[in-house]
DNA sequence: CCTCATTTGTTCGATGTCGTACTATTTAGT
DNA sequence: ACTAAATAGTACGACATCGAACAAATGAGG
């Protein structure tokens, strides 16, 4: 068992090294996607393709851990661009149902294209394999960084 | 070997699982810090600390992977706050030197306390060699955007 | 039904981020 | 030395993010 201060040392350097990896991932993806489109554009659509259109735009800022207002904002560069289509939600007056176009779907497909050959880039240098390996502790940090969000 | 398109799926998790992490982390850490202030504060107080001050803007920016305009607004609220001082580069005439003050490095102190229930929290849950046989990969996927990002 | 609290999405305002253009200085090439 | 290219930091502008406040609609409790 570690001391505190070299566990706690672990932890920052840990969250500091994911830091600077989405930093220099986003940087990365954006230079490749279409003038005025961002990571967010590309993560709803990527999102609403993986697990289906339809959804309440709240739906999606909770999946994607993001505040409302922000989501707005992305959700209209997206309507206004012609790559989603938000209607009125028939089960909630209040709410609407974000449909992919298309556009919308040609779009994410261009951008996965588009990112192929950096991602294969990486992928010679780490074996998939390995990559694969850390993907369980992610994704339970960032369930458990999830459920202990509203405390 | 794995398909391709099964190599870029997994890179895709791991880079969106990255990001949400970021997110989630970055969030908490700010409502454990003094109104006013954000991650990007504390990450400059935390490298110059580790790494010795004395650094120059341009050095920080490099090492913290953010465009050197960002840094230089951080580096503002933080001389406004009284953290840091930015003294003339005896070297270049150009350039400054970045000393913390006393106060910088007791606001780093005090970071990191407000932090260290929520690290312990985390610690719990994960064991801290979890963590930490994950940090390799990190930081060479770190390293390999970092020396990639120019081409 | 009829409040009242909750929830959804938006608007607004403040602020952080970052690319472009600029000045001052240094360095390299001749 | 002298000029040209490169580099450090900044000013500025565009825009993304996000919290607070708001209106509309829903749901819960009487």
């Amino acid at each position: 068992m570690p001391k505190p201060e070299q566990t706690v040392r672990t932890l920052f350097r840990f969250f500091n090294e994911v830091g600077i990896i989405n930093q220099l991932s986003s940087r990365l993806f954006e230079t490749r996607l279409p003038d005025g489109f961002l990571v967010s554009h590309f993560t709803v659509l990527n999102h609403l393709t993986r697990l289906g259109d339809g959804r309440t735009p709240m739906d999606i800022a909770t999946a994607l851990q993001v505040p409302k207002t922000s989501l707005t904002h992305t959700l209209s560069g997206l309507s206004k661009a012609g790559l989603i289509i938000q209607e009125p939600n028939p089960k909630d007056a209040r709410s609407k149902c974000v449909m992919l176009t298309d556009a919308g779907r040609q779009f994410r497909a261009d951008a996965i294209a588009a990112l192929g050959p950096d991602m294969m880039d990486v992928a010679e240098h780490f074996p998939p394999e390995r990559i694969a390996e850390a993907l369980p502790l992610l994704e339970e940090i960032r369930a458990f960084l999830d459920k202990r969000r509203d405390v």
